[in-house]
DNA sequence: CTGGTGACCATTA
DNA sequence: TTAATGGCCACCA
């Protein structure tokens, strides 16, 4: 099938425009209610985009500022039960962490949050 | 077009 | 538990 030779309109991800895509993961985004954190693919799956956790952290990456888009409340998945921050990372860095605790999330390591105790379950 | 990169994730060893 | 591997998908050179 040589379809790749027109290069139509790059439809990867369904048939939804990049924009409309940014705003649909900034919109869940915006949901996440303070002293909550969800991972970058849980907020991809309620955007409509199954294994999108990749567009979601370049979603933030690319996120403009004064949007108010609660950024620091996407994280990273650890394990089954636990999400971490990433420390080294060099936008979020460690500001990420002091938002979060100032919203009253704790840490019980030194980039590890608990979901059963600070995990966004969506009101469906 | 090709190839590399990454605010990610699941699986495997 | 950590480390390595493959997949994923938008972006960039």
């Amino acid at each position: 099938v040589a379809r790749q030779s027109k290069r139509p309109g790059r439809l990867s991800a369904q048939d939804r425009d990049i924009a409309e895509l940014y705003g649909e993961i900034y919109a869940v985004a915006r949901q996440i209610p303070a002293g909550c954190v969800a991972t970058y693919g849980q907020v991809a799956e309620l955007a409509g985009l199954p294994g999108g956790a990749r567009t979601v952290g370049r979603a933030m990456k690319m996120l403009p500022k004064g949007l108010g888009v609660p950024w620091q409340r996407v994280v990273g998945k650890k394990s089954r039960n636990t999400a971490k921050v990433n420390i080294l990372d060099p936008i979020g860095g460690t500001v990420q962490r002091k938002l979060l605790e100032a919203e009253g999330i704790e840490f019980t390591d030194a980039d590890t949050i608990r979901l059963d105790r600070f995990g966004w379950l969506p009101t469906k």
